[in-house]
RNA sequence: GAGCCAUUAGCUCAGCUGGUAGAGCAUCUGACUUUUAAUCAGAGGGUCGGAGGUUCGAGCCCUCCAUGGCUCACCA
């Protein structure tokens, strides 16, 4: 607050006191515009100079001045709304003396009300011709430069607002991750779910493993814990016949922070009665497929230096053969938890002690295939101990109905046929507090309130969960996750 | 949590072998009624991230700290 104020924003406040004195208000209120700069653009950039001249077509407009040049008696400036920018073109012979002062002292990120005629230049650029300027918005403080945008990362994480002002590329991603959360809500809302929402406070923290956050009702003075997961509540309303329902929201872990993870991150987590994880499959690539063709106008993305082909159907591949694919150890064979520590140590495969088959299995998987899975991949088959809520594949029971989806090297959804058999949930549950007395502190806690539900009896279900935030960074070409959050996690400067 | 790298004017960046701070944009003054990274003439603007240290002398070398980025670890 007591920051000395440079030059520059000296400068401002004079003249902001300058327009006081003059008895304008210089943070106006109300300003009615009849058009965005887009649309003036689409309308009569197609009209030649002397075209518009005999059609003297008005407009007003509004929006942040982000170029200005010329001084005497007539001057440019460009005006950006968010459709983009359009050039203004004052004269002083049309405004009028005390109009034009105020022009000239307008600075670059001010907001200014502008009516007039649309007008081209010489060299064709469409522009409005002023007949009334005012500003709407005194700027106290100078903008990035013009020309390279704001660069500085952290700046344009911390201030994110200077970053879309500036950076028009940035802006495109965010008006783009608004258009996929909408492309998939409309998408599952014509397939018949419904949107719910759910407690975003838990007692019990479940759904997936991961620390959370943990904080306290004073009322009720009692323990919370931020969700890690929206998991457990959606299925109690499919135990409640809600059938097919879907919560878009935020969930909390309590992890690193990296170029794919943030403290909160959005997930979609969807469950529908009476389907199972091969429907869950077909649901999630036409779901994503048709997002990218909705938003990108093609289902063949560009992430980095690679092409991504989203078109339906997308590779479907055993966790187990996915392993002997890219490392030839086979672990269809029946075999001891410490014949399997003896494959991993063979093949450089870092383990803990306490782990046995399945985890071994999905080590293998997580260290030597993750990352070559470029192009949509199903891998599914997950074994049974590190999947607590998916059901038990019926023709072989070290392996779940699970599947996780793997693009460019990275995991973007988890789904599986859900669990529900009251009686095997328990025994997982239990296996998984026998984990956590061994040292796993991720391990998932028993949920006595969910699995009541469960005797009710819930419906087979499939489930899945999507992270957003990771499907954005696909769909909008984004290297780190921050790129995608409006306002990423920071540490307090 | 570990390693590497970065931090210089409001912004984007230079700054040599250690010799005492630079440019462009922006700002200010002046010129300019079709400019567009406008142009021309002039001016002002710096705790070189912070604190120590080495040295006759530190933006530059050393130590610690802060913040950020990348990689790794963690995130089944």
């Amino acid at each position: 607050m007591s920051e000395e104020l440079n030059d520059q924003m000296q400068v401002r406040r004079e003249k902001l006191n300058s327009y006081r004195e003059k008895g304008l208000d210089p943070f106006g209120s109300k300003f009615e515009r009849t058009a965005l700069a887009e649309e003036l653009t689409a309308q009569y950039d197609e009209f030649t100079k002397e075209e518009l001249e005999e059609k003297q077509i008005p407009a007003t407009i509004a929006g942040r001045i982000m170029t200005k040049r010329g001084k005497g008696k007539a001057g440019f400036a460009h005006v950006q709304d968010l459709s983009g920018q359009i050039q203004l073109y004052v004269r002083k012979d049309a405004i009028g003396e005390e109009a034009y002062e105020i022009f000239k002292s307008a600075d670059i990120g001010d907001i200014v009300g502008v009516t007039g005629e649309m007008f081209k230049t010489n060299v064709g650029e469409l522009s409005v011709k002023a007949n009334e300027f005012e500003i709407l918005t005194k700027s106290l403080r100078p903008l990035p430069e013009k020309f390279h945008g704001l660069k500085d990362v952290e700046q344009r994480y911390r201030q994110r607002y200077l970053d879309l002002i500036t950076n028009p590329e940035s802006r495109d991603t965010f008006v783009m991750r608004s258009k996929i959360i909408q492309s998939m809500r409309r998408y599952l809302d014509n397939l018949g779910f419904l949107e719910v929402e759910t407690p975003m406070m838990h007692s019990i923290p479940g759904g997936a493993s991961a620390r959370p956050f943990v904080t306290h009702h004073n009322a009720l003075d009692m323990e919370l814990y931020m969700r890690i997961a929206i998991e457990l509540h959606l299925k109690r309303l499919i135990v409640g016949g809600m059938e097919k329902v879907y919560e878009i929201g935020r969930v909390f872990r309590n992890e690193g922070i990296s170029t794919r993870h943030n403290p909160e991150f959005t997930m979609i987590e969807l469950y529908e009665a009476y389907a199972d994880y091969h429907d869950i499959m077909s649901l999630t690539e036409h779901l994503i497929a048709h997002i990218a063709k909705e938003v990108l106008g093609t289902a063949k993305v560009q992430y980095d230096d690679q092409e991504i082909d989203l078109e339906p159907e997308w590779t479907r591949l055993h966790m187990v053969d996915a392993v002997k694919e890219y490392t030839g150890v086979d672990f269809w064979k029946e075999m001891s938890d410490e014949e399997a520590k003896a494959l991993a140590k063979d093949h450089g495969i870092e383990i803990q002690e306490t782990m046995t088959f399945g985890h071994i299995v999905n080590e293998f998987f997580e260290q030597k295939v993750e990352e070559k899975l470029i192009q949509p991949t199903f891998v599914y088959g997950h074994p049974i101990e590190i999947s607590p809520l998916a059901k038990k594949n019926p023709e072989d029971a070290r392996f779940t109905d699970r599947f996780e989806l793997f693009i460019v090297g990275r995991e973007h959804a988890n789904a599986f046929s859900e669990l529900n058999d009251p009686i095997d949930q328990r025994e997982r549950f239990e296996g998984q507090l026998k984990e956590r007395e061994e040292g796993n502190d991720e391990a998932h806690l028993m949920d006595d309130d969910f699995l009541e539900s469960l005797e009710y009896g819930m419906p087979p279900t499939g489930g899945l969960g999507i992270g957003v935030d990771r499907l954005v960074m696909l769909l909008t070409n984004s290297a780190s996750i921050r790129d995608v959050l409006l306002f990423p996690q920071m540490r307090n400067k």
